[in-house]
DNA sequence: AGCACGCCGACT
DNA sequence: GTCGGCGTGCTC
């Protein structure tokens, strides 16, 4: 008998050990009763010493033929979940599509009984009219609506029908990781490379694929338009031809996936690539997978979410837009996707290659200090100049909104002219770019029409009933909608709710400024995109072929536009508004603004037309305003390096957020105090910890309250990273338990602390 | 997280 | 008398 050490999809910190008659090897998906359900484990191998007392339960049924998890995958699930404090279980349940780790609803089948019951004009033929066999929730459906049928127990007896427990066997993983077969290179006429492309692209070959053991990280660090992917196209070849079953890995922000991104390497190794994305249905992610599995397929290109991806010889990680914020969300398991990228290499001597045009601060530092090897592409690989930037300083009055609701019974909605939000010369290069017959593109930092809605009475913004952030405005509709949370009411129902107020519009977002442009520049075909059209299907990239086709003149949209597209005829780029991105009340707010404004500044001008970049602000001095103008990365990471290490934030200090919500403010509060007298207690018994780490809070954090939760935060921020780690988890075991409603969720490196 | 058991209020 | 509220305790 065999006794196996299994980790079960559930919240709690621990494995749990099950006998089995076979061995079982690791990483291998079993069925096992736990407590009165069945749940899809996983072997993570045999168990240590059990506890002669412990009474053991025995796997039901072992899922997979060979391992769906290899070796390296489970220590990455290992790394992952004592790093980020996360329980293994739910680890290795996120690393695979949703279908492989649910058990499936309980079926009902037809016996052959049942079968000649039902061709004799049993009630079963209403039942089971189409199908042999249902699953428990629609057959139970089903009799509900058929009071005259027998009940399911009485048909069980009878042996008309027969109970299966079985998984969802699509999801079945037949093969294992073996070594792949030879698969057969593909021949491709390639264009020829800049000298800088060339030389770092020999740098990468030398230096990483052929270097003798593991590499270090490379970081590419290459402006908009120097042909990044062309170095990631050959490097990949390069792999290729060293072993036709070499395989490559390249991450990319999920809203930068497009068919047109992953075309680019469908093209260059047609048959080769699989791809994977959010958009995709479970079983269809589960085949492309499978493709990387079998060996099939030699690249898969996806967002984070592929860093798992199920690889038999990774030889090469190729992270695009390394800096992204997309990499590590927040919802669900926060790992950040790159960090894992750069393990995962380590693991399997793989060449990690960093790349973007704006590193972020901690890649950026790494290559200073020597951790990860810097390459750097300064030139545009067209050899056209990078566009010129300059800045138009708002006319500062112009923040003062228009008058929404007048004092009185509730008029109409809407009440005087929306004010102009955009600078003249802002509006007469749009018209010149018009008459040029050449493209426009016009970023706001926020969708909806007006920032939000003003109470003059009040002099406070109109919020969200359920979260303490102010309502947009949408001006189409006239829906005032909490983008937290997705309330939604209307100006004529807040009119009439509140009759005593005055309401302005207060700033404005993507409707507003697509009104705006629409209306100034006569004659000019605008098309507006950001989260809310994109919801109709279709609508992204419909919108961008047509753009690319000319079709439309000038684009009105969201950051969604700043990333990662090629328009050759765009040679004028606006970007409105930078000041609100620059006042979060956020460490990484000046590294975001730099992001934004290079990163939009290089959709202009990608091919033979020079392009233009104006951005209207109200802080033309602004040292991130200043250098993102001269496109002068060096200098703006000098600076906010030197700020990050004086005020002792990332990268120079690692931080452990921890936010704590609940219905009840009362009882949140209580826990605060509860929390303030642990930490008081920790400085006496444990000064040598907390000397060490800063401890921020618990505090109220910037948005106090989301989905009608009130929220509280705790942050702990160290250079000493075993102190922080070991503080962090005293705190966790002292609030193991916490009080009713209260929830806690842990942030290890957070991207925001908002 | 589920899913039990367990002990007190309003229903046929 | 039972159905059902959610408090708390466990899951190999």
């Amino acid at each position: 008998m065999h006794e196996l050490d299994v980790a079960v999809p559930t919240p709690l910190a621990q494995t749990f050990t099950y006998t089995a008659e076979i061995a079982v090897s690791a990483g291998t998906r079993v069925l096992v009763p736990f407590g009165k359900r069945r749940l899809v484990g996983v072997v993570l191998g045999a168990a240590g010493a059990t506890d002669p007392g412990q009474k053991l339960k025995a796997i039901e049924h072992v899922i997979d033929e060979a391992p769906v998890y290899s070796p390296v995958v489970l220590e990455i699930a290992k790394w992952i979940s004592t790093y980020y404090f996360h329980p293994i279980g739910e680890v290795l349940r996120t690393m695979l599509p949703a279908s492989a780790t649910k058990v499936v609803d309980e079926t009902y089948v037809l016996t052959e009984k049942g079968k000649a019951a039902r061709a004799e004009g049993h009630a079963l033929k209403k039942v089971f009219a189409r199908k042999d066999e249902l699953t428990a929730a629609t057959l139970k459906a089903k009799l509900r609506k058929l009071p005259e049928a027998p009940p399911l127990k009485e048909m069980l007896k009878a042996g008309l029908l027969s109970k299966t427990r079985s998984t969802s066997m699509r999801a079945r993983a037949e093969e294992g990781f073996a070594p792949a077969e030879k698969g057969e290179a593909a021949e491709i006429v390639m264009p020829t490379l800049t000298a800088t492309q060339a030389e770092v692209t020999a740098t990468l070959i030398r230096e990483g694929l052929d270097f003798d053991g593991t590499p270090k990280p490379f970081l590419l660090h290459g402006v908009t338009g120097a042909g990044k992917t062309e170095v990631y196209l050959r490097t990949i070849a390069a792999t290729l031809e060293r072993s036709p079953e070499a395989q490559t890995l390249v991450l990319v922000p999920e809203i930068s996936l497009t068919p047109q991104m992953t075309r680019v390497f469908e093209r260059r190794f047609p048959g080769r690539v699989a791809v994977v994305h959010s958009a995709l249905s479970d079983p269809d992610r589960w085949a492309a997978l499978s493709r990387i599995r079998k060996g099939e397929a030699s690249i898969l290109i996806g967002p984070r979410s592929a860093v798992f991806g199920p690889f038999r010889q990774l030889c090469l990680i190729l992270v695009d837009e390394e800096h992204d914020g997309s990499y590590k969300q927040t919802t669900g398991l926060p790992y950040n996707g790159r960090d894992v990228a750069v393990l995962r290499g380590k693991l399997e001597g793989a060449t990690v290659v960093l790349g973007s045009a704006t590193p972020s601060m901690e890649s950026y530092q790494n290559a200073l200090t020597g951790r990860y090897s810097l390459l750097e592409l300064p030139e545009r690989a067209t050899g056209r100049p990078l566009p010129t930037v300059s800045i138009v300083e708002a006319d500062k009055t112009a923040k003062f909104g228009s008058l929404v609701s007048r004092r009185g019974p509730a008029g109409p909605a809407m009440q005087g002219e929306p004010e102009i939000p955009i600078d003249p010369r802002v509006v007469l290069a749009l018209r010149d770019n018009l008459a040029r017959k050449q493209q426009s593109i016009v970023l706001v930092n926020r969708r909806g029409y007006a920032f939000y809605l003003f109470s003059l009475e009040k002099k406070k913004a109109v919020q969200c009933p359920q979260c303490s952030i102010s309502l947009t405005l949408h001006a189409r509709s006239a829906v005032l909608r909490c983008h937290y949370c997705d309330y939604a009411t209307t100006t004529e129902k807040l009119t009439r709710e509140r009759p005593d107020e005055t309401f302005i519009a207060v700033g404005y977002g993507s409707q507003k400024a697509e009104d705006a442009v629409t209306r100034m520049v006569p004659g000019a075909r605008v098309v507006r995109i950001d989260s809310d059209s994109v919801n109709e299907r279709d609508f992204l990239p419909k919108t961008l072929n047509a753009f690319r086709d000319g079709e439309i003149d000038i684009l009105v949209g969201t950051q969604i536009l700043a990333k990662g597209h090629d328009f050759p005829n765009v040679t004028l780029i606006v970007i409105l508004e930078v000041d609100q991105l620059l006042d979060l009340p956020d460490f990484r707010a000046g590294e975001r603004t730099f992001q934004l404004l290079v990163q939009a500044s290089g959709r202009a001008g990608r091919a033979e037309l020079a392009g233009e970049v104006l951005v209207q602000t109200i802080r033309a001095g602004h040292p991130v305003v200043a250098t993102a103008l001269r496109q002068d990365f060096k200098a703006f990471a000098a600076a906010e390096l030197q700020f990050r290490q004086q005020h002792c934030y990332p990268p120079f200090a690692r931080m452990i957020a921890i936010e704590l919500n609940g219905e009840e403010k009362p009882r949140l509060d209580e826990l605060c105090r509860r929390i303030e007298g642990w930490i008081e207690q920790m400085a006496a018994l444990r000064p040598d910890l907390v000397q060490k780490v800063r401890i921020l809070g618990p505090a109220v954090p910037p948005i106090e309250m989301v989905r009608r939760r009130h929220r509280r935060s705790l942050i702990f921020c160290a250079t000493d990273t075993a102190a922080l780690r070991q503080l962090a988890q005293h705190f966790l075991t002292a609030f193991q338990k916490l009080p009713a409603d209260v929830r806690l969720k842990i942030d290890v490196d957070p991207q925001s602390l908002i």
